[in-house]
Order: structure tokens, then C-alpha cells, then sequence
DNA sequence: CACCCCCATGAATAAAATTTATCGTATCAT
DNA sequence: ATGATACGATAAATTTTATTCATGGGGGTG
């Protein structure tokens, strides 16, 4: 019982910080205060976690390494004590549902407005950055719920299917194949394909569309923002891959154009997936139940 | 900074122990002790983690899922620790492999073995029950390394195959296939099958053939052991499948026919998986190397 | 070179955890 | 019933631990 979660704070803070003196103002103690409490883990552990170089500390390869254990685990205990309150005030919580899925995040929005109005007491956050990627965050406790499209049915986990939609190719007004019923992979060689940043087995357009073919297009273009990406697709910057109701709920304001993928159309679904152990909790059947009767009013 | 360390440990402890006084003992401190930090942390919280019911303390909703964190983040503390220590020493540390294939057991204790004499600072340890399976362990840093058939590319995990195999029928001396070139998944419907107490969607046998074809067959027994399956296979009480080196390697003894799978057989790959930010440890790599390196070998 | 900033250290002090001692109560055998 | 026993709660005493205060050393910087 030599590392505790002082510790650890400690280690993050400074990092954070980047000196004791400012680290021990933030945690409301002294600078010695966290200089005695490191320097008895390092006497303990026989480690040294920072080497003193000059007035400034440079963490060493152990310190890294206790860093990112740091930044793992005190999310972990302060998300724990807010759990345990909660358990005193009834059901009151924190969703954090993790987004795997760019341009789900609207759809999200419309669940979760009328979720916040009947189950004013429990909050929501949305996070879509994970270093270990959703399915790790969710294991990980970084998250509670994962909205994504590619679903994973392991021990532990439970998927929901909560929306099917179409994936459609968005064309400009003036594109050539803007009244097309629909179009065959060699007719994007020639084309920008514009498509959020995430690598290309992540793209339903590449593992579904393009790589069968052996078609790449003209240029590929990375755009973060979904607004953006439509604005360069109206004005004829390029074409871009995105579900058939997003490109017409946005058309009237961009002018622009669905067509069909391929004969059939590539037809998706979007997936709600949360920990096993988690299952009965009442605020969280309730967000998935809302999502997929969010279907059938859609 | 309500919720320590300590609180977990006593809340394992109990949880293990059944009494405030027994888990005392085993963390050498008094019985008070214990109950003045936990009812510290109750009143700090505003839960109950325990209902006083006669001599005896029953678990309330709040301590069943304490005692799940604790469960869960107290093996990364001493792990943590563990790795601290393991830098002062230079490379030496404990390799924690999970399981997830059952007959891999005889291939990895050929690895592991030569393994220990090159790395003597190092110790490995197997484990092969997961909660949230294998994948969960490794993001849960429940494991350092996973054995398994199923690799998951996600971004995190780094999967490398170390080892081809087929995976074939093996029957006893008395069965009518011992001769067969091959079997097709009709001529199962009749028979016992023997596999590992697992969900059907993990065995091949049934993915990979059986399903395919919708056969069923005749009765399914779970066993755990190798050796028992093996000499219940010889002795004419059913068929299991079973990679073809090891059916090979326990023919002798056992006097055991490998049949192939379909026309084609069924080819597998095992798989070695671990997290990205473990690539750079020294005694890891050289683990996996070695396990490639087997391949040729073998 | 003087000043500032930052960390280390040791002693003093404040805070905390732990023990000791004791009580009340449920359980069980007789 | 009832006494023995096991268990947890509690209060006060004590020990241990954490934190602060006061101070010193050293490396940058104007």
C-alpha cells in the first residue's frame, strides 16, 4: 500500500502544471507538502520519478509511465464518488456516451433533447476522442455508452441497434451527377472525395464502395467540421459520403443533391453499446429505449 | 479525495472475508479501524455501503458496485506498483498472458518455456477467465498479452500472428471416420460432439462448419480438460474438434485419427494481442518475437 | 551580481488514522 | 430460557502520518 491516489493526483497535476510550487496552489497544499509525499514513493518504490534538472522537473520514463497510469485511473475515482452520491439521491447520474460515428452526432442531438426533459436529473456528456478507441473506452470506464457503427458482440458488452439509414454520395448543384439514380465506383476516380478525418477502414465509402471496386478518387481531402463539409460539397469542392437524411435535411440550405451507392444503395446502422454490468441501471435502458423508439418516429 | 485506496481494500476485503473482524486480521489492523473509515466514507458520501443486519453486514446496491470498482482498480494499483519497482531494476517484470483458445495451452507452455530461461527477470503469469473477455482484459490492463484466435484491429491493440494450424475432427480408434480423407458437416448430425465449455459463436467447429450447413449435432458435451476430452474421444464417447498438431501430438498415447474439415479443412491463425503503448518494452517484443519465431520452427 | 524562482530539507505542528477499552446485540448451543 | 460467543459501534487515548513553517541551495535571468 505504497501508491495511493495522492499520488497520483500529485503526478497529473504537475504535469499539468508544470512545477510543484504551481501543482501544490491548484491541490490547496504547500509546495513541500508534495515534495515530502513524492520523495517517500520514490524511497518506497526505489524509482525515481523526476530527475532535477536545474529549477524544473523532467519526469523520467517511470514518471511517464505513472502518468498515463494517473490519467487512467483518477477519472476512474472521482467518476465512482459521483456514482456513490448518486445511489443517495435516488436515480440521479452522468451519461457519458462516446461517439464513434461523425455525423451521428446530429441525430444524437434530437435524442438526446427530450432524454434531458425526462430525466432532468441525470446529465449528459459527449465525448468523441479516444485514445484507445470507443470499445476502450467503454472497458476502460471512460464512457458509459458508444454510439457507433461498427458494433462488437464480446463478453461484457451489449449492442443495441438503434437507426438504419442509407449511405448516399452528396453532390453540389452543378455536379454532373446530381440527378443521377445512382452511381458505380469507376465514376469517383475522377472525383475529390471529402470525408472526415479518420483512417480509411473506418470509411464506409473506402470497405464498401471503393476498395471492392479497386477504385481510388482523384484526391481525398480530410474535413473535421460537417458544416464545412457540405459547404465545400455545394460548392462543388468535391463530393463526400454521408447518410441519406443528413443530406436532406441539409439541402435546402446547400443545395445539394443525394445519390444512391451502387445499385442497391449502402445501407448502415448505427449502434448503442454500453457494459453488461451496467444493464439495469435504470437512467441508461431508458436512453437506449428512447433511441430506438427514435426510429420508428422517424 | 473522499474515496481511497484503503476503502476499496477494506471493501474487497470484506466482500472475501464476510466480517469486519476476518478482513481486519488479514490487513493487519483492528476491527474499529475498518469501521471508522468506512463510516468516514459514508458519511462523506451520503451512502450506505453496508446494512447493518444482525452480526452480519449485507451488501447494499452503492457497496455491490463499490466493490466492483475496487475489484477492478485495486490489481492496476499493485500492478502499478509492481512496474514502478521493475524500473529500478532495469528489465525485469511480469508478463501477465490471457487465454482465449484452449488447446493453445500446450503451444504456449513450448514458448514460454525457453522464454524463461532468456528472460530470467522476468515472470509470466496465465490467466484464463475474464469477465469482460479477453479484449476487455487487455484494455482493462487486467493482462499485458492475449493468446487468442479472434484478433480485434482496433486503434490500441496491435495483433500479430504467430501461429498457422488446422483445425481437424479427432475421433478414436473404433470410429467409422478414422480413415476418411475428410468429413462433411452432414455426417456430425449423429454424433457427440466434445468441445470446451464455451458459447457456441467461439468454436469453429460450429462457425465455421456445422452452422454454415445447419446441422446440429446429435449431443453436445462441455469439458473442460484436454486430456479428459481426448480420452473420452478414444475411447468412442464422441468426436471433438481440435488443432491437428495437437491431435498429432496425443495420437500415441491415446491412439486418436485427425480428420480433415469439409474438402478445404478449416484454417486458423493464433494470434498474439497487446496494447499499443506496450510496444516498446523490451521483454514484451521479445516475447512476441520468440512466439513467431516458433512458426518456423514448428 | 543581485534577484527571482524553484525545489529540498528538517523541525515543529496539525491532522489523521489506529488502537484500546467497552458496550449492545444477534446467534447458537445447551 | 440462558449463558457463551461472535460481531459491530462508539468514545477516548494514542500513535502515526501528513502538512506547514522556516530556511537553505542552486540555477537561470535582467
Amino acid at each position: 500500500m505504497v501508491l495511493e491516489r495522492i499520488h497520483l493526483t500529485i503526478i497529473q497535476e504537475v504535469a499539468r502544471e508544470g512545477s510543484l510550487t504551481a501543482a501544490a496552489a491548484r491541490l490547496h497544499l504547500t509546495q513541500p507538502a508534495l515534495s515530502h509525499a513524492i520523495r517517500k514513493l520514490e524511497a518506497q518504490l526505489g524509482v525515481e520519478i523526476w530527475r532535477r534538472e536545474g529549477r524544473s522537473l523532467q519526469p523520467t520514463q517511470a514518471g511517464e509511465w505513472l502518468l498515463a497510469v494517473a490519467n487512467r485511473l483518477l477519472p476512474q475515482f472521482t467518476h465512482a464518488e459521483d456514482r456513490l452520491r448518486q445511489f443517495a439521491t435516488g436515480e440521479r447520474g452522468k451519461l457519458r456516451i462516446g461517439m464513434e460515428c461523425h455525423p451521428c452526432y446530429q441525430w444524437l442531438l434530437k435524442i438526446v433533447a427530450p432524454y434531458l426533459d425526462l430525466w432532468p436529473e441525470v446529465d449528459v456528456d459527449v465525448r468523441q476522442k479516444f485514445q484507445f478507441g470507443g470499445i476502450g473506452a467503454l472497458f476502460g470506464h471512460e464512457i458509459d455508452m458508444l454510439v457507433t457503427p461498427d458494433p462488437l458482440f464480446k463478453p461484457g458488452l451489449r449492442f443495441t441497434p438503434v437507426f438504419d439509414y442509407e449511405q448516399v454520395l452528396a453532390v453540389g448543384p452543378e455536379h454532373r451527377l446530381r440527378e443521377a439514380e445512382y452511381v458505380l465506383p469507376g465514376e469517383l476516380a475522377g472525383e475529390v472525395l471529402i470525408t472526415y478525418p479518420v483512417p480509411a477502414e473506418r470509411l464506409d465509402i473506402y470497405t464498401q464502395f471503393l476498395l471492392p471496386a479497386g477504385i481510388s478518387p482523384r484526391q481525398h481531402k480530410p474535413i473535421e467540421t460537417t458544416d464545412i463539409m457540405l459547404l465545400m460539397v455545394a460548392h462543388g469542392r468535391g463530393v463526400a459520403a454521408l447518410p441519406r437524411w443528413l443530406v436532406e435535411e441539409y439541402a435546402p440550405r446547400f443545395r445539394l443533391h443525394p445519390v444512391r451507392l451502387g445499385h442497391g444503395g449502402v445501407a448502415k446502422q448505427i449502434f448503442l453499446g454500453m457494459r453488461e454490468t451496467d444493464a439495469d441501471v435504470g437512467y441508461m435502458r431508458a436512453f437506449v429505449e428512447m433511441a430506438a423508439a427514435s426510429q420508428t418516429v422517424a
